[in-house]
RNA sequence: GGCGCGUUGGUCAAUCGGCUAAGACGCCUCCCUUUCACGGAGGAAUGACGGGUUCGACUCCCGUACGUGCUACCA
């Protein structure tokens, strides 16, 4: 089988992994899947400036939280390995070579301060960013314009050098994208790129297309922020003679702000009050946290159900995917063309979703690092219990502790101000009464004790609902949380009769 | 500035020339609930603009506008 589907992942190692990341994994992920192919995670990690320690084992991380998990990758090894650039280093030399050698590429040996000479002094008004190009290539220090002897000169002297892609200057390039359909450049208005570094390290362009074509990919989805360097690689694959094995291509739109315009970025999460990365990440350089859907209390499968319908729908009305019907039922056609602004609304709405479907016992080992964390012993049995009464009102995991915290203690307040509102002494004589009731009832569950309540309501001539919400407040601290009598059954005659008589001293 | 890509309600979006333009989130109203939610029933809210093509255009074409991306020895 070589024509086997292969996809890949291939982030730079420099932080952490953003909300697009994971959905462009996901989609790779999808579609290899769904065509019985490999999902491999290749690290791009050619920018030694940029290295960030721990953000490799922190995506690897993501993906096992996302149960997206790679069939190859730099932890898992494979056939095409190795599969972090940075020790492939080896492999990309001679292929920059190569193209020099057929006049495809050449030396450039300008400095820092050259290229920012020539920058400055052609810019002007209707060209503010001077490329490095056909126009500009005879008037620096390279292979081209330089003579034969002088490249040689400084190529023994050591000089450092770069190599550049050279790009014709009149040629339109087409290709299809499997989402956009065909797309067309003039590759006058593209640069030299450059293809490999002065520390002898490749740039994303020849790296890309070097692996893409050893490890074998077939199909290549990435950011749309990558269109513009398409007719880079496209020459790449097709100047290196390999333009038969080029992978299909699929450029992903954008996920952008919610608010204001331009690309989701991490900062935007603070500032809005959402996360943005898969899991939280800490910059050891800065010691800086983004926060991420993992510690916010998202399930994964939640979070990429979202995910894949932040851009894709399947044309029904079916909101709700396990990850295997996306598997069925993805197809890259039907990705949207236009960047989706992220709605945290949303978001949570798939998380409720999901809570509310989600197996009790599940649930149960879920939300019991909420409970256990504020200090609580309880058992699975209570636990389920409780989930079970309160998921419905429980949108993120945290929520199972604010709205159900009263079944496992004493509040630490209570609303007094809304009980004082309508209180009166009457009130307070039916609540002294009643406890003392209480001390004597035999069957302690709901009805009994809702029973026993009418009953004291009766003596002492008051209105239920006169009394419903002090009872309410008195055990749950606020109005809020599921049936009241519910409540007094579950944390039992002893600590209701507390609480309300905490609650009495008081008022 | 140049080039690429995009544009259906506040948001995600269906529609592949027949539309009285789905659905979901959010919002509003009502019902249910002697709390808060869940749930149920309603409601407000959409084709950027201008030209074509066509019997017919949200759908095709061309302009314009707007948005967005790129324009590094970063990915």
């Amino acid at each position: 089988m070589s024509n086997k589907v292969r996809v890949r992942f291939a982030p730079s190692p420099t932080g952490g992994l953003h909300l697009g990341g994971v959905r462009t994994v996901l989609y790779n992920y999808l579609f290899a899947k769904q065509h019985g192919g490999d999902f491999i995670l290749r690290i791009e990690d050619t920018d030694q400036n940029r290295y960030v320690p721990g953000a490799e084992e922190y995506i690897v991380n993501c993906l096992q939280w996302c149960g997206l998990e790679p069939d190859e990758s730099p932890q898992k090894g494979g056939p095409y390995a190795p599969y972090r650039q940075s020790e492939r280093k080896h492999m990309y030399y001679e292929y920059a070579q190569k193209l020099v050698d057929s006049g495809h590429a050449y030396y450039a040996f300008d400095t820092t301060d050259e290229l920012e000479k020539m920058r400055t002094t052609l810019q002007s008004a209707t060209n503010t960013n001077p490329q490095y190009d056909y126009s500009t290539r005879m008037h620096m220090r390279n292979s081209i314009a330089l003579s034969k002897e002088e490249v040689v000169e400084l190529l023994e002297k050591g000089t450092p050098y770069v190599i550049r892609i050279k790009m014709p200057q009149i040629k339109e390039l087409k290709f299809t994208d499997m989402i956009r359909g065909e797309i067309s450049f003039d590759t006058a208005l593209v640069d030299d790129k450059v293809l490999l570094k002065a520390d002898g390290m490749p740039t994303y362009h020849l790296a890309v297309v070097v692996d893409d074509y050893l490890m074998k990919i077939t199909h290549a989805f990435r950011g749309e922020e990558w269109l513009p360097s398409a007719p880079v690689h496209l020459l790449l694959w097709e100047y290196l003679g390999w333009k038969e094995q080029m992978p299909r291509w699929a450029h992903l739109p954008l996920i952008l702000k919610p608010d204001g315009h331009g690309k989701l970025s991490k900062r935007d999460g603070d500032r809005l009050g959402f996360p943005v990365f898969a899991m939280n990440w800490t910059d050891p350089r800065t010691n800086e946290t983004v926060h991420g859907f993992r510690e916010r209390g998202f399930l994964p499968e939640a979070f990429i159900n979202m995910l894949a319908m932040l851009g894709w729908n399947a044309g029904t009305e079916q909101e709700i995917f396990s990850l295997d019907e996306l598997v069925q039922q993805f197809s890259i056609e039907r990705v949207h063309k236009g960047g989706a602004k992220f709605d945290f609304e949303k978001a949570k709405w798939f998380n409720h979703q999901y809570i509310q479907r989600m197996d009790s016992a599940e649930l149960v080992t879920l939300v019991k690092p909420y409970i256990t964390d504020k200090g609580i012993t309880t058992t699975d049995e209570y636990l389920a219990q409780v989930v079970g009464l309160i998921k419905d009102r429980c949108t993120l995991l945290p929520d199972f502790w604010e709205q159900g915290h009263f079944f496992f203690h004493t509040p630490d307040s209570i609303d007094v101000a809304a009980i004082k509102e309508k209180w009166a002494d009457n009130k307070a004589q039916f609540f002294t009464q009643w406890i003392d009731v209480l001390k004597n009832l035999s069957d302690w569950n709901h009805t009994s004790i809702e029973q026993s309540f009418n009953e004291q309501l009766q003596q002492n001539g008051l209105k239920k609902g006169d009394i419903m919400l002090p009872l309410r407040i008195m055990l749950v601290g606020g109005k809020y949380g599921p049936g009241v009598f519910t409540i007094a059954e579950m944390i039992g005659k002893d600590e209701t009769s507390k609480r309300i008589n905490n609650a009495l001293n008081i008022i």
